[in-house]
DNA sequence: CTTGACCCTGGAACGCATTCCAGAGCTTAT
DNA sequence: ATAAGCTCTGGAATGCGTTCCAGGGTCAAG
C-alpha cells in the first residue's frame, strides 16, 4: 500500500487524472483550477485533493458542459453562492441538446444506409471502372430540401452558432 | 410559369441552393465548383445546371463527406476516372462513424438522465440556496474512468485527431 | 559532466465549414 | 444624381478544447 503524496507536480497530477500537463495549464488559465502553490524552483505543486476537481471537470466536460460554463459556476461558488439550480438547469439543457442530436444522427444513419443500398444497386448495374453517378444521385434526393436548410452535417458539428 | 435563366449570378445561385454567396466562393476556392465564366463587369455567371452540383455538394457534406474528399473525387473524375468505388467506400466509412457516434450519444444521454435523477434527489434533500454538491458527485461516478480516457464529449466533437 | 526526463512561459496552431471584413466597383429603381 | 443593394477581392475570424512550439531552467542517475 503506497502512501498518497500530499502534493503532486503537473506531470503526476496529469497522469493520475488522465490528461496532459498542457491541459492542466489550460484549465488554470481558464479559471477552472486555482493557481497552485509553487516549489522554490517554480514548479507547480498541486494538492492531491485537486485530483477530484480535475476528474470532476473531465466528467462535466464529457457530458457537455463548456469550460466557460464551469468557470462561471466555480466563480459563483467562490463568491459564496450555491449555483446548484443553475447547474441543474444547464445539465437539462445538455440533455435536450443531446436528445435532439440523437434524432439527427439516427436520421443521418438511416439516410446513409438507404443511400448505400441505392448505390450498391447502381454499382451492380454498371460495369467496373465505369461511372455509376453515385454522387449525382444526391442532387435530388427527396428528403427535406426545404424543411431544414440542410445543415452542415450532424457528425462533426458541435454547437449551432447563435448570431 | 417562369422561365429558368440559363445563367445566374452568385446571389441568385446562392438563394436557390440555400447557401450564401460566400459559401459558393468558398467552394470555388476549394475546387468543388469550376470557376464560372464572368460577365464583362467581373460578376460570376453560373450556368444554371450547376445548381444540381451545389445541391449535391450540400447533400454530400450533410452526410459526412468533407470538402477535401469531394474535391479529390471531382479531381479524379475530371481526369477521366470513375471514383465510384472510392465514393462508396468513403460513404461506408461515414456510416461506421455515425453508428459509433450514435452509440456514444446514447450513452451520453443515459448518463445525463441518471445524473439528473441523482441530482434531483440531492436537491430535494438540501435547502434552497444551499450547496448540494452536484458537480462534486461527478468526480467519482463509477463508469469507465479507465475504459475510455473520458473523451472530450460526444456532443460537440467531430473527428478524432489522428496524430 | 552528460544524458534524459521534467518543468516553466506566452502565444500560436489544430480542425473545418462557414462567415466576416474593408475597400472598391456595378446596377437599378427613384 | 442618389441611395439601396448587388458584386468583387484576399485574408482573417469563428468555435472551443486541446496540443504544439521555442527558448530556457532543474534535477537525479550514470
Amino acid at each position: 500500500m503506497k502512501a498518497i503524496k500530499a502534493y503532486l507536480r503537473s506531470g503526476e497530477m496529469a497522469r493520475l487524472a488522465g490528461v496532459s500537463p498542457d491541459t492542466l495549464r489550460h484549465y488554470e488559465r481558464k479559471g477552472l483550477l486555482p493557481a497552485p502553490r509553487r516549489s522554490p524552483n517554480g514548479y507547480r505543486e498541486y494538492h492531491s485533493s485537486l485530483l477530484d476537481r480535475v476528474r470532476m471537470i473531465r466528467r462535466a466536460l464529457s457530458v457537455g458542459f463548456t469550460i466557460d460554463e464551469l468557470a462561471s459556476i466555480f466563480r459563483q461558488r467562490a463568491n459564496g453562492g450555491a449555483p446548484c439550480r443553475r447547474v441543474r438547469a444547464l445539465a437539462e439543457e445538455k440533455l435536450t441538446e443531446v436528445e435532439a442530436q440523437l434524432m439527427e444522427i439516427k436520421t443521418l444513419r438511416d439516410d446513409l444506409r438507404s443511400m448505400l443500398r441505392d448505390w450498391d444497386s447502381r454499382l451492380a448495374r454498371s460495369a467496373d471502372g465505369e461511372r455509376a453517378g453515385l454522387l449525382e444521385s444526391l442532387a435530388s434526393s427527396r428528403r427535406e430540401e426545404k424543411l431544414s436548410p440542410l445543415a452542415p452535417s450532424a457528425i462533426r458539428r458541435k454547437k449551432v452558432r447563435s448570431r
